[in-house]
DNA sequence: TACAAGTTCTGTACCGGTCAAGAAACCAGG
DNA sequence: CCTGGTTTCTTGACCGGTACAGAACTTGTA
């Protein structure tokens, strides 16, 4: 009966049954368990199938009869553009992905909401997801919470019964600020997230370990507060922050920032480390991209997304996971030195 | 009947319509269709489905019965380290993303496959997908094709009948060397990507933009190739290219590549632009981040992706897409110059 | 030779929704 | 009071598979 091979009617499992002669069942094992049947009528009906032009069975039902859709959402938070674009936030998402295509997941980025009644979080069927730096109380958040998906939560806090991946950021800025504290700087400046992130757990943790540091050899930091995005507004921020003040040394969210404090001290007339000391955060590739290399405090972000991505993967078999915090490690480079004479 | 609010049982629409007294149609249609009964029994429902902890209709039991995921797919090739990592891939995933996002759509990452059976691009509902420089022949192309899935090409040829969005790289490429020429460039080197690369649209084209131009002038260049990753492998055949030629200039597929040259340069004792040319491309943010400005073609990817994503969500809402290809424009900064005196 | 232990394949019961058409109640106009 | 158009809710079929418990045949083995 069967004609030219690619059809105009829906081919389906039953069809190529029908076509074979065998019951549903047997061509869905065929396909998904091929220990359950001959070698020989396997192959008929995978020549069968691919005859009939069919191409496996259709993964919107499986999904729906197994049980579990064979990806994990990612929830971020902001414009997407904030976490594709920032160093950091891309080397955790590749080894994310990198690490769920390993244990046979694939990996859906789970949007905020814009606009109409659409809300991923809500509404796109996934295993499990990750959440990263996002708002607790944000809707996306609530939502995976309301379907009871398996969560890990990545740089963030979700509650002592949620599989958490985080860094020791307190340590790391310490770390940055003993640093300069030891090279003798006394007047020194801090360059922040605005207080839209002020829960946001990297900023809170690394403008924690500032401001203890250095609160422990009585000096209070000068503190100004930037976005990620526009890149233009850092630049602005550290040019205020050295015009109004006269620090000797800055303290960055991150690489990004301090790359903007040291452009900034150049249209000043000020070099670094000469005339200012910046320290940065992350140790990403702008750290070292430019000149001078960057003081940092390095994490190891691919590390983290290997273990975040592992962590869902196996709540999703069924194993236990369990919660990890990286360490962190201050890089001494070329952007700090000691206090420039009066 | 109903107790605590949490329950242990799964709750389903139809444990909802029972608790109400309605038909399950009924529960559904006060989800997802709010113009299909009374207000009141509306909120009634919605009411009793969150004391019985329902959290709206199952995505994937959804996704069976209307055809549509609410998902589409981004199939990459490599590994996706190179596609978070470099900006400008970076850039068009976040534009895909945002687009997509207004669109109503998510948007998942079809990874290539590694060891075991699981193939995202075979095994993963999806409503349609999105092929960014794939090799026409990879699993994940052909299974998207079998699976007779709506696809948009980006910065590919899929053949006439698929969608594509591209960029006029023949052009932009052209104008590069010929911008070359004008300064009086003779010896000329390319840095292009290794042969693996050898069909890859934006590769090809480029190549092949310079080529012609400067054939045109009767100059022959020097070909230099290497690969994306690791970053090192760009300085090192920069280094090479310079030491084993006397090129004056070099049109580099990127602006990362660019900027190796650069750097190459520099350890070598040659500045740019007083002793070396250096043209790059994309006009990405490094263009603009270090010391010289590059001089570069600009390519809009922003609105590459958008297109891209748009033309996709068309084809899914019935609606016809066209293809598109891009303009790109020769950017002059400071990392070009005249030929040096001999 | 006969019984426990595989193989192979089949039947039936879901998975958790949505669609399209129909029935019941409601309302206005003639 | 009857007719036709709405609004509101229900009915049955279907989306395209998988799980699990047998049934029918082979085998190994005592």
């Amino acid at each position: 009966m069967s004609d030219t091979g690619v059809d105009m009617a829906k081919v389906t499992l039953q069809s190529v049954a029908d076509e074979v002669g065998v019951s549903r069942m047997t061509v869905s094992n065929a396909f998904s368990r091929p220990d359950q049947l001959s070698k020989d009528l396997r192959e008929r009906i995978l020549a069968t199938a691919e005859r009939l032009g069919y191409s496996g069975p259709d993964p919107a039902a499986r999904a729906l009869a197994r049980g579990r859709t064979g990806s994990v959402g990612l929830l971020l938070n902001g414009p997407l553009s904030e976490a594709f674009e920032d160093d950091v936030s891309a080397e955790f998402v590749a080894a994310v992905a990198d690490e769920l295509t390993r244990r046979g997941l694939a990996l859906t980025v789970l949007t905020p909401p814009q606009d109409d009644g659409f809300l991923p979080a809500r509404d796109v069927a996934v295993d499990g997801a990750l959440v990263y730096t996002c708002d607790p109380d944000s809707a996306g958040v609530v939502w995976l919470g309301r379907r009871k998906l398996p969560v890990v939560a990545v740089d963030q806090d979700l509650g002592s019964d949620v599989t958490t991946i985080g860094v020791d950021d307190v340590s790391g800025a310490r770390a940055g600020a003993q640093h300069l504290l030891d090279l003798g700087h006394r007047r020194i400046g801090v360059l922040a997230l605005t207080e839209q992130y002020a829960l946001d757990p990297p900023n809170r943790d690394r403008l924690l370990g500032w401001r203890e540091t250095l609160a422990a050899s009585g000096v209070e930091p000068v503190v100004a507060r930037t976005t990620l995005l526009p890149r233009s507004a850092a630049l602005e921020a550290a040019t205020e922050l050295l015009e109004s003040s006269d620090v000797t040394a800055v303290l960055c969210f991150d690489d990004v920032f301090a790359r903007a404090v040291i452009t900034a001290a150049a249209a000043l007339g000020r070099s670094v480390p000469g005339d200012l000391s910046v320290v940065g955060y992350d140790d990403s590739r702008v750290a070292t991209a430019g000149v001078p290399a960057l003081t940092t405090v390095r994490q190891d972000v691919t590390t983290k997304g290997h273990l975040a991505a592992g962590a869902l993967a196996d709540l999703l078999g069924g194993r236990a996971a369990s919660s990890h915090t990286l360490p962190t490690e201050l890089v001494v480079r070329d952007s700090t030195g000691p206090v420039p004479a009066p």
